[in-house]
RNA sequence: GGGCUCGUAGUCCAGCGGUGAAGACGUCGCUCUCACACAGCGAAGACCGCCGGUUCGAAUCCGGCCGAGCCCA
């Protein structure tokens, strides 16, 4: 690989080798748009799946090295990925020294293709992980996929059932096969979907959950769990899926609010006396499998029927009144119908009372009424056919006393929608509350940090009532329990390798577990099992902890606070430093992105039409990613003008940057002589260096996006390059023409560094096109803000001065002077460090206002005939007019005054107030009273001006 | 039932005790000025959800209400 090394220069990067190999994006279409017309082109005609992608223009990118001046992300990003990977830039070292920078990517699932979700988080993490590494440390990103049991069966299964093809009717290893070969389609297409994104991950170290070594950690972990007694089989209540005929865990459950019909059923006295006692109930089909009618022992309404009998109805059989506290006696009449094997509160009763027969199951795995105990005519009958058959029987016997609507909480299985059975059966569980403690208090202490701090009130109150996970699934795709039965002796054993006899009575063949494990009991090893664990690796002795985790918070505690656990069982240590929780995508109506809906563009539409950068800064930015920000079309055109606007600063330095130019090492040195805006930008940037250090520190990842789209756009583009063109003509003299080429060279490069984090295609073929030190970007230090001198007067002078440039440029506009006129202007000074700073910028306000003079007044002197007045803080201002004040000069004036009035109003208030004469810190009254003399004198000479031609009026 | 988050211009969103409430999209003027019309310059547009409280001072802190969404049972 060493000969490959070599990143492509510029020269081969014009080849029309490369051309070739990068034909233009699929499904392109000539822009029918004219470009350079403005007034041709229809406004507001923006859209998100905009397919017309632009066919480059023959010729343009093949032509001397000079950019075109729209980027095509289709020339360049496939052509850096493979320059990447060739220099293996996602490799880290296997000995790293020094600091280390460890992230594992979410495995997603083989389920099904990438989302924006996905995108998102992946930005979120390459941002980190290429600032890392451009900041010397070694860096690992490990990159995987999750089987994800149970739902990419499910998915599979769907998918057949679509062919009329049965998956419950094939054998475990079709359904195996079916799904290995969904398996690999999706990973093939996930793993494109990665590289096309641009995400700098080490593909040395891909890892799969069921690859064999993750198959043995896996069980291994599940040994180790049972030996310590963490983990158990039982006769518990599961949520049990009829649909998919598996349990699953609680957080695979997602309870709603539904309507249902509240029945009130009479069971009637056995002793054949009147009357009865009335029982409320929303699941009538399962009276058959009443034992008892229980009612609250102080529920002085039921005192006398405690200990007779009642019959249920529809079969008479006879069934005893208990008393137990925990019957609810607000509920319905305060009598609740005891069906021990399909409630969980009717089960905890019946064990306190032993002397009721258990029952069998009247409703079967598949959700259908069957037992001895079912009346003939309703076996058979689904659950809820069931429910309205019964009740129409119930009816038709007179037991319904009467009914009422009634909206409770259904819990529903997350992958198959269907409604969860209560179910006793026999499972395998973890102990969770033992493995609580390390984790909370790592979390209290500061051992793993959240971001944003506020979910750690919700982690804690789940982590408070965490229930035991079961961790067993009656599905074919997953890791095997690693549990062997002797039908001999009886005997259980849990063992990595599967026992050639009984250990305890040495019989022979043993039984393996018929079940597969939950998904997540092979995600929470996530973090250690990718480096090796069980063995002792090196990658293990380097890597972990792992930095930090970028994760939606939507699985938490599915993931999340299961990986925390496992690592402190089996490591004694983090998983991770921090974790980074992002928000999930929205539409513009607030509604989640989803395929059901329809609202959710493909990743891979959008990296093909729009380009990975595009994309991944669309995400970041100007949605904030700790909330659940919205994804509009609006924001990805956003992203393509900012990189459009970067792209061209690039083409605007090439121009100006003679052949020759040597590299930015570091920063131009300044003299005494260096104009107020080369001190200025690099005062910027040097701020802008430390603001985006300081939002990255605290992942707020949107806010340093922003950092550098409003320096590059705001300060470098609008105001430093329109400065400097003066400088860099030529025509202020060799010295510093050289000295700017240097600043706009090393500010712009300095600024892809950074920029490079969010958007590495683009920079990288920018960094290309301008002077530079090294064979890719990706490779370049990161840049340190002390690289750059403060210089807190130049960005104060340069305020003043901009603030003078609005002015003119304002009165100009509202006086519609001819953008090729060049009035003059007067200024009268609010003070002498404004008359200072203006004095000696005079030519770059000349310049960037377009005014022909500047004349400074004296504090008395009279304002300058046929001149438009605008007073501002920094001064009153006039621009010469070919004639009289217009309409629209008084109006901006009039608009000003009672704006003016009206905060003058607001400080004299607060000045008159004693208290705050008293109360507020001396600097703050000092303030406001200046503030106030300050609005009063303008607000003087604005009336002064409208005096003038007040009679006129008419403009 | 318990908890969390969010209500700021037509839309999105920043600010989180003293600001003339920032920015973007959209809107309206002017400009195809030799990096960029996917642009530049200028303009209009917000009593910061409502009601109380704390404070000399509240968009910002506290309480209540109303509205939107999410999580847990």
């Amino acid at each position: 690989m060493g000969d490959h090394r070599g990143a492509p220069g510029p020269r081969h990067r014009r080849s029309a080798d490369h051309a070739l190999r990068n034909p233009p994006v699929r499904g392109g279409l000539p822009d029918p748009i004219v470009r350079r017309d403005g007034r041709a082109r229809p406004r507001g005609t923006r859209h998100l799946l905009d397919l017309r992608t632009r066919t480059p223009r023959e010729g343009t990118r093949l032509t001397s090295g000079s950019l075109p001046p729209r980027f095509d992300p289709g020339a360049f990003e496939r052509r850096w990925q493979e320059a990447w990977d060739r220099a293996n830039l996602g490799r880290a070292p296997d000995r790293p020294k020094g600091t280390t920078f460890t992230v594992v990517l979410p495995p997603p699932n083989v389920t099904g293709d990438l989302h924006l979700g996905h995108i998102l988080g992946y930005t979120i993490t390459d941002l980190l992980i290429r600032r890392a590494r451009m900041a010397g440390l070694a860096t690992l990103w490990l990159p995987g996929i999750d089987h994800a049991g149970l739902a990419t069966q499910v998915a599979v299964r769907s998918y057949l059932a679509k062919q009329g093809i049965r998956l419950e009717e094939m054998s475990r290893g079709q359904v195996i096969a079916r799904v290995e070969d969904w398996k690999r389609d999706h990973e093939r297409r996930i793993l494109a979907a990665l590289r096309a994104g641009g995400f700098s991950l080490d593909w040395s170290r891909y890892r799969y959950t069921m690859d064999p070594a993750y198959e043995r950690a896996t069980r291994r972990a599940f040994v180790a769990l049972h030996q310590a007694g963490l983990v158990y089989r039982g006769e518990r209540f599961v949520n049990w899926d009829p649909v998919l005929q598996t349990a699953v865990s609680d957080l695979e459950v997602e309870h709603a609010e539904e309507p249902s019909t509240l029945l009130y059923l009479r069971y009637r006295w056995a002793d054949g006396s009147p009357g009865g006692l009335v029982v409320a109930t929303v699941r009538p089909e399962t009276i058959f499998g009443d034992v008892a009618v229980a009612v609250h022992p102080d529920d002085g309404r039921h005192a006398t029927a405690v200990g007779r009998k009642v019959r249920v109805p529809l079969v008479d059989r006879e069934v005893p009144v208990i008393a137990d506290a925990g019957v609810d006696p607000t509920f319905g009449n305060g009598a609740l119908k005891i069906t021990p094997r399909h409630d969980l509160l009717d089960h905890e009763i019946f064990q306190r009372h032993p002397d009721l027969p258990m029952p069998p199951d009247v409703i079967d795995a598949t959700g259908r009424l069957d037992s001895d105990w079912v009346p003939h005519r309703f076996r058979g009958q689904d659950r809820e056919d069931a429910r309205k058959s019964v009740t129409e029987a119930l009816r038709s016997g007179g037991f319904v006393d009467h009914e009422a609507p009634y909206v409770h909480a259904v819990g529903r299985s997350e992958r198959s929608d269907a409604v969860i059975e209560p179910r006793l059966s026999t499972q395998w569980f973890v102990r969770m509350v033992p493995m609580v403690p390390p984790v909370v208090e790592a979390v209290r202490s500061g051992d793993i940090r959240l971001y944003p701090g506020r979910w750690e009130l919700t982690f804690y109150r789940w982590m408070e009532k965490v229930q035991d996970w079961c961790i067993s699934r009656q599905v074919a795709w997953g890791h095997p329990i690693p549990v062997y039965y002797c039908s001999a002796c009886l005997h259980e054993t849990a063992a990595e390798e599967p026992p050639t006899e009984c250990p305890e009575c040495g019989h022979t063949p043993l039984k393996p577990d018929p079940d597969v494990l939950d998904t997540w009991f092979s995600s929470w090893l996530w973090p250690f099992a990718t480096l090796g664990w069980p063995d002792d690796t090196p990658d293990l002795a380097h890597y972990f902890p792992t930095t930090v985790l970028v994760t939606g918070r939507d699985i938490m505690f599915f993931w999340v606070a299961r990986m925390m656990m496992s690592s402190y069982f089996f490591q004694g240590r983090p998983p991770f430093r921090s974790v980074l929780f992002h928000g999930i995508l929205r539409d513009e109506q607030g509604r989640k992105l989803s395929k059901h809906l329809g609202n959710a563009p493909d990743p891979m539409d959008l990296l093909r039409q729009r380009g990975a950068d595009a994309l991944r800064f669309a995400v970041l930015f100007p949605n904030p990613v700790d909330q659940d920000g919205c994804f509009s079309p609006a924001s990805m055109d956003n992203a393509r003008n900012f990189l459009t606007k970067v792209w061209n600063l690039v083409r605007f330095a090439q121009a100006h940057l003679p052949d020759g130019t040597d590299p930015p090492d570091r920063a131009p040195a300044l003299t005494a002589d260096s104009p107020l805006e080369n001190r200025w930008i690099l005062a910027r940037w040097r701020r802008t260096v430390d603001d985006f250090e300081q939002a990255i520190a605290g992942f707020e990842v949107t806010r340093a996006a922003g950092l550098l789209h409003s320096f590059l756009w705001y300060d470098f583009a609008d105001r430093y390059v329109e400065v400097s063109k003066e400088a860099l003509s030529g025509r202020r003299g060799e010295p510093l023409r050289h000295e700017t080429r240097a600043v706009l060279l090393f500010t712009l490069e300095r600024a892809l560094r950074l920029l490079h984090s969010i958007v590495p295609h683009v920079t990288e073929e920018l960094w290309h096109a301008i002077p530079h030190r090294g064979e890719l970007l990706a490779h370049a230090p990161w840049p340190r803000a002390d690289e750059a001198p403060d210089d807190p007067e130049a960005v104060v002078a340069m305020e003043v001065v901009y603030d003078a440039i609005r002015t003119l440029r304002s009165l100009r506009a509202e006086n519609r002077l001819a953008p090729t006129s060049l009035p003059p202007a007067w200024v009268r000074p609010s003070g002498e460090e404004t008359a200072e700073v203006l004095r000696a910028q005079k030519s770059l306000v000349l310049e960037q206002a377009r005014v022909g003079a500047l004349n400074f007044l004296a504090g008395d002197a009279p304002p300058p005939a046929g001149s438009a007045p605008s007073v501002t803080p920094h001064g009153e201002f006039f621009l010469a007019l070919p004639s009289e004040r217009s309409r629209a000069e008084r109006q901006a004036l009039e608009r000003e005054r009672d704006k003016l009035t009206g905060l003058l109003a607001r400080a004299e208030q607060r000045l008159a107030d004693p208290g705050f004469r008293h109360r507020a810190p001396p600097e703050v009254l000092k303030a406001s009273e200046e503030k106030a003399r300050d609005l009063a004198e303008r607000i003087r000479r604005i009336q002064e001006h409208l005096a003038a031609d007040a009679p006129a009026g008419t403009g």
